[in-house]
DNA sequence: ACGCTACTGTGTCCGGCAGACACAGTTAAT
DNA sequence: ATTAACTGTGTCTGCCGGACACAGTAGCGT
């Protein structure tokens, strides 16, 4: 599995030429799941968009697990390059660049989830995540867990503004925004503060991100600067 | 689907009395959720713990989405009742409630993913983070952002700590850290910030919910006195 | 008392899925 | 030329969600 993720497979000397590639492979599915969605993403399906069978596929990736496992790495890309700024900067563009990445390709909030194997893309994003923080006087967790909360916080609002190709039920925002009034004015008494708050919050949606963002990015910045301050 | 969530159901006065009931379908489901993880839940299985097969359950709900949601809302439960306290310490153990409840149904990480339809519990969730902020000064949409924000970081975490039942390849902690770590030895070069970072933090896992909801916290804090010292 | 009718549960069938396995064709090393 | 490594194919199994026709049941109006 490691080897698959980082492409260290002994290529072969002997038999016939292989049809495909692993990462060719990959790529359709990545054609499939940007298109349709992950539930779309079949190894029939996959077959069918390469000049091979389905089973030739298990030629070159275990299991359709393992399959998903590459198409992840791989459709996330390497980090894009980021001149050198101040940490709080430096974090911001990379909680955006990771932001967009999540939108190009929504599946990936549903294929990278829970304990896995890391490939090289995504070890990537956190070298470069991490990298803002070296300079910041914060101790290895702490540099890891602040970019873990960044990119939690990323996730989850990419989670919510995008709209998943298949899988879910087709809803918009309307849609959900339509049923939350509708329970609200009927169930008003059980959930007067959350009431009040969607009353009040009517308009300003999608500040989400950077609300969060900046909260996050204040109190790392107050523990940095304090921890500079007792030095 | 709405009715579904909130039990609105116009119950039948003529025909057999129903076998089971949508309850008892959703605890099942929940049941085997639990133990077997949320990919061993099918309209088979549930069935086969229910006096019916798996046709009839159809007549209950509408499919196998509309099912988990129930499931869903159900297994999440109204959060426990707590005293009245200052909003940091409310919102402080209210992100400890929930994560109790994501490691008590790991799968509800998975099932409640992407836009979707909220049920009574859920809003009774987010109804006792807002009434936490309602004396902070915030507006309505920052204060639905704020708890929007502490959610994320107790999803990811309890994501990143829990052992799903089934579903993905059964790796334990030690199994993802050891092959980080060879990966970091061998190619130590591509990630020289990452590599530090981890070396020094090697021993102080398990920090990450504390750390990132405290600097969450503070930076709520900082913008809420800065409200206050403003007016 | 009786049938109508709404309602519940069952069995069968379909298409699609992941994957096991035996086998045929291909190519390089010997 | 033979062998052995390797690639691709076709077939089969056991699951899944769900459509549909049908049989059984029980309350209602008459």
């Amino acid at each position: 599995m490691t080897e698959l993720l980082w492409g260290k497979q002994p290529l072969p000397s002997r038999g016939p030429k292989p049809a495909v590639t692993l990462t060719g492979i990959a790529e359709a599915g990545i054609r499939i799941a940007d298109a349709e969605g992950l539930d779309a993403v079949s190894m029939q399906r996959i077959a069918g968009e390469l000049p091979v069978t389905k089973m030739a596929l298990y030629r070159y990736v275990p299991g359709k697990t393992e399959l998903v496992a590459v198409m992840s790495d791989l459709a996330m890309g390497s980090p894009p390059d980021r001149p050198d700024q101040p940490w709080r900067e430096a974090l911001h563009t990379w909680a955006n660049d990771l932001y967009d990445g999540f939108t190009l390709h929504p599946w990936l909030l549903l294929s990278t989830v829970g304990r896995r194997l890391l490939g090289p893309n995504e070890l990537a994003w956190m070298e470069q995540g991490v990298s803002a923080l070296t300079e910041s006087g914060l101790t290895g967790g702490e540099q890891l867990d602040s970019i873990l909360v960044i990119t939690s916080h990323i996730r989850n609002i990419a989670q919510q503004s995008t709209t998943f190709p298949g899988h879910t039920t087709g809803l918009t925002e309307e849609d959900m925004q339509q049923s939350l009034a509708e329970i609200l004015t009927t169930e008003a008494a059980r959930f007067p503060h959350l009431t009040t708050a969607m009353r009040t919050s009517a308009g300003s949606e999608n500040q989400g991100l950077e609300f969060g963002l900046q909260r996050i990015l204040d109190g790392l910045e107050l523990l940095i600067n304090g921890r500079k301050a007792s030095t």
